[in-house]
DNA sequence: AGTCTATTTATACACTTGCACAACAAGGCC
DNA sequence: GGCCTTGTTGTGCAAGTGTATAAATAGACT
């Protein structure tokens, strides 16, 4: 392989070609440029060079977009924490169903693909471990963290509201305290270790574990005739 | 402030002071210098020279003691590793306990200090999330992780055991699945945001949460005569 | 087709990084 | 005390970093 890939016939100093695309498309991109190079290589792999690189561009146009490769970084995160709580969210909005069976729905979507999946994993770890020096950070991820248990809390509620159990608020708060936990427990090992779960295992476990912590009567098996 | 801190009174090119430290005491200070830059910085505001300036040396001297910068921060990560299993295992070497009182202390000590702390959050987060890359680091977690499953499962058999209940190999894995996850998920919120709760109700929801999944009674109170 | 503007490239620059190596001195040994 | 080993320092260097800025050109408008 020569060692241009310009095809110019001559050695004129040859500029490459390239594309003007959507301002919004161009940011889009360079944005996912930066959580694959974070997710391939670490915060410190991420360097201007490489995002450019993947995102088909020269690394001087980053700065057309964002004034520093900090913005970009958190940029990035943002986009990352909306999409993840988003998807979470996602699965609550089930019409015509049983609270308990939205729930259960709900266990079952956080344990399994697209939540379950090592690359957003390894990009939620790499952030989430600068929250300490990072106010910033730590106040995006207790954001998300707070509608997280918000939602779940809610929908604790309505479960124990249809099984006709009363509950205060100190014990709502628990129980979505350590449901969260065991979701988040249960998807950090399916992110790292997927393959020591059978397909569904983390669900089934995750909604028996949920189902004790509220002390819902298990559900019954088809019974014989 | 002088450019210099240096208190010679000749502008003579006088060297820095130093002592020879043991080897073993040297490598130690090192490592501990590498955890605390990561903790502070991230992987990538560790510098062999933040480095060496936080342990007391200059930074050509890591050479004499590490091939490289690798080879230190794999060492780095190993020791934290080796620290994390050993606090979280030492809660359960109480002898004359119940078994549901060990389950119950080894649960209180994960969930306290010195178990839930943000520094040792950030490092872990900061390396488990390069765990995909690594093969090195994903097998040392593995590693990490089926030794406290293994031990949760032990406890939980002694357990059921003294209940009297029988479960099978599967049940137990299953157990001891569930019982890692809130343990882990609780750990998470209370290093990344411990002044939400209250001391101690960590500990609190884990033990509730880990009993109801094993289907325990809920110990009574003191009865009123 | 010609013009114009803002997107994109390319180059330059000051600075940092990990690593190599020569000079030096701390502390044990005689 | 004098010497010798080796732990330790200081300096140098090539590669890579983020940022700044000039030069070029794609594509809309007339």
């Amino acid at each position: 392989m020569p060692d241009t890939a310009n095809p110019a016939p001559m050695n004129a100093p040859s500029r490459r070609k390239f594309r003007r695309e959507g301002e919004e498309r161009r940011r889009q991109d360079l944005i996912e440029a930066t959580l694959d190079s974070v997710a391939e290589h670490g915060l410190q792999g991420a360097t201007l060079r490489t995002i450019a690189l993947r995102a088909g561009v020269t690394a001087g146009l980053i700065r057309h977009y964002f004034p520093g490769k900090e913005e970009l970084l958190q940029e990035a995160y943002t986009t990352l924490v909306g999409r993840m709580t988003e998807q979470a969210k996602a699965a609550l909005v089930m019409e015509d169903a049983s609270p308990r069976q939205r729930l259960a729905a709900f266990i079952t979507a956080n344990l399994n693909a697209p939540i379950i999946d090592a690359r957003v994993f390894s990009l939620w770890a790499t952030f989430i471990g600068r929250a300490n020096a990072d106010p910033a950070l730590a106040h995006a991820h207790r954001e998300g963290y707070l509608g997280f248990r918000n939602e779940v809390e809610a929908v604790v509620a309505d479960v124990l509201a249809a099984e006709r159990r009363k509950a205060d608020a100190s014990q709502l708060r628990h129980h979505a305290i350590a449901i969260n936990a065991i979701i988040d427990g249960l998807w950090i090992e399916g992110c790292l270790a997927g393959e020591m779960f059978s397909p569904g295992e983390l669900a089934a476990i995750g909604i028996r574990a949920v189902e004790a912590e509220l002390g819902l009567a298990p559900p019954k098996h088809d019974p014989e005739p």
